[in-house]
DNA sequence: AAGAATTACAACCATCCAGTTGGAAACTGG
DNA sequence: CCAGTTTCCAACTGGATGGTTGTAATTCTT
């Protein structure tokens, strides 16, 4: 047999993939290390040389899967619809896949304020900050991370509270599209406010 | 001294107080049963008298802090300001006191869609939403509860995500009154727009 | 090709933790 | 005051779990 060299980005690959998978099922408490290992094949003293700990392990998850989710939604075009429309796709993306907004929460929960990956993050926030003030010419950085944490908290929380979906409005086929199209109007409705204010301000300091 | 009856009523409170606390900050993975009876001053075999094991005392938790939140932030008064002016109250409860939305995003995460004490609950939520008919006539039973999905989601995530307002829109005083008045806003908008497209169809039945 | 360095892994370890137990203390009915 | 019941608790248990280690296999260096 061919002595294969040795691939420790697969081997990283698979471990931090296994990891999220887990994470995003258990949180950091409930998940376990062994069976991150036995789902990716790998032997878990794999795990602290290349991450360190369980800890670190998850830093690696959470920094992966949310700055990946960045560059899969992107903000496009311009006006309120525009941010309808971000909303909309983020919506359908997390419905497919909910293991950012899971991730988000139990990141959220475990950790409390405590942020990992800050300059990358903020980064990242920093630029659909500036993507919204430029769909929106003239709203302020605050209001537009404001409407920025509308529409995560709007397309986020679902996916992590499937009960209260069911509690709330039953469990009809074509539920999830009436959802999404409730989500994207109300994010309508607040970017075009805030656009509105935005252009009245500016007619005030014109006239 | 005199002979305290046994207040057994007095232990099922304090270990349920502690274990709110304790669940509340760790989820059911993370929380200890040896940490919540020391801190209810309890021993810890109570628990398994009176609740069973640790998956029914959090039961209990659940139940007890999402029920007593029903009654303490009512919807009162009619007309898309109503509804705005219980999101404004949501969120001022959630702010003072993070524990509900704590368990109910534990809840979601930790058990998916199997949810407890189902009755009592579909009854709390069944009565939210028939105030918020009475509030805005006319609007559906599902259009109803898309609104309250989109009032919980609005003031219950912030309080668990405290980094992501960290990261969108800095940390100044006053942050938390911005982000309320943000809040009220999205939500009497969202409810204005239920409430008009609920007339437009009496006036299309009218005509 | 010898030796150094790296990757892999099975077995191991110390601790933690949910849940149990056996019996002491406090109450109750007679 | 005595027998029976309930509340309480310290000590225990058995399995799980995060993390380590000794060693073999593989690759790199010269």
């Amino acid at each position: 047999m061919t002595a294969m060299a040795w691939d420790t980005e697969r081997t990283k690959g698979l471990l931090l993939k296994a990891a999220t998978s887990e994470f995003c099922a258990r949180g950091l408490a409930g998940a376990r290390i062994d069976r991150i290992a036995t789902e990716a094949g790998v032997n878990k003293e794999r795990i602290y040389q290349y991450f360190g700990n369980k800890n670190a392990l998850f830093d690696a998850v959470i920094v992966a899967a949310l700055s990946s989710l960045m560059d899969e939604v992107p903000i496009e075009g311009n006006g309120p619809e525009a941010m309808a429309d971000y909303a909309g796709r983020l919506f359908d993306h997390h419905q497919k896949d909910a293991t950012a907004p899971r991730l988000l929460f139990w990141e959220g929960l475990e950790r409390g304020t405590e942020v990992v990956g800050l300059p990358r993050r903020m980064a990242n926030c920093a630029s659909k900050v500036n993507s919204t003030i430029a769909a929106l010419p003239g709203v302020s950085r605050e209001d537009a991370g404001d409407l920025l944490i509308t529409i995560v908290s709007l397309c986020d929380a679902a996916p992590v509270l499937p009960a209260l979906d069911g509690l709330m409005a039953g469990n009809d086929p074509g539920r999830a599209q009436r959802r999404r199209a409730a989500v994207v109007r109300t994010v309508y409705l607040a970017a075009a406010a805030l656009a509105a204010e935005a252009s009245n301000a500016d007619s005030t300091l014109i006239t």
